[in-house]
DNA sequence: ATCCTACGATGGACAGAGTCCAAGTCAAGA
DNA sequence: TCTTGACTTGGACTCTGTCCATCGTAGGAT
């Protein structure tokens, strides 16, 4: 873990403390954090810090491919950092707690061409939703 | 088809004229749109009607599992009338169109009991991302 | 057919998530 | 050390959705 600076370094992202805290906040396995979160967590190292700061980099994160958007309800949309391991997401419908999966099968291979109509699909997200331990 | 308004009045939903509008422009198969579009189409037959209506609305349909809601991206969710014909969804990552589609297998059955982390799972929701055939 | 009343509609204020922009600051190459 | 283009800031703004007090009306009761 935590080569997640590393790569960025070396992809000539230009590095700032505000950036380092974001990407320091985001490294590590199982983070599902909304943006508001991260902007907490990055304040507690960097008060200053500003939201749009944080939209900003999170974006680029992204376009960069290091990280994955999700969005699991209607709600803020939760950034996880694990995007170099393909998996899916298991959400507790009374809570939100998001648990990363890995389901048999590709997901792809369910959708036949007649199901196509035409599209060039790239993708198959899958979100399992039901009751955590705690919740059920 | 047709028959939405047919079962909300046999269920005793109390039926209203704003009630009766939002339940036709939902009529229909591969129907997805967001409440602001359910809105602006309600309000070309009843002008008068309120955001606030169209939203209570839709929270009933959903509630009365008549409509599911669809949230494909972090933006406005969309209403998907066909609610009693399971399927899938197929999105266009430009422009944002959503299909229906019916892929082989059930996606439930691809979670092993060892990847459920003692959740109760009771939903698979699959979206399959890609360029529509305008967009590609 | 008319009356009652509880349930529904209204619209305006509010809230949460995210974007935009002009002005100030700074990382990093020369 | 200097320079400059890229980054940051904070506040205003947009979009989606919720809340609430007040008014209107569907549909059962008479």
């Amino acid at each position: 873990m935590s080569d997640l600076l590393e790569r960025l370094r070396e992809r000539g992202w230009r590095m700032t403390s505000q950036r380092r805290v974001v990407a320091e906040v985001l490294d590590g396995d199982h983070v599902h954090l909304t943006a508001d979160e991260v902007h907490a967590r990055a304040a507690q190292r960097l008060p200053e810090i500003s939201r749009a700061t944080v939209y900003n980099a999170l974006g680029e994160l992204v376009s960069l491919g290091e990280v994955k958007e999700v969005s699991t309800d209607g709600r803020a949309k939760r950034y996880d950092p694990n995007a170099h391991h393909p998996h899916q997401h298991l959400v507790c419908s009374s809570c939100g707690t998001v648990r990363d999966v890995h389901p048999t099968g590709n997901p792809l291979g369910n959708l036949p061409s007649d199901q196509r109509f035409g599209f060039t699909v790239s993708e198959a997200e899958v979100t399992y939703r039901g009751l955590c331990p705690s919740c059920a």
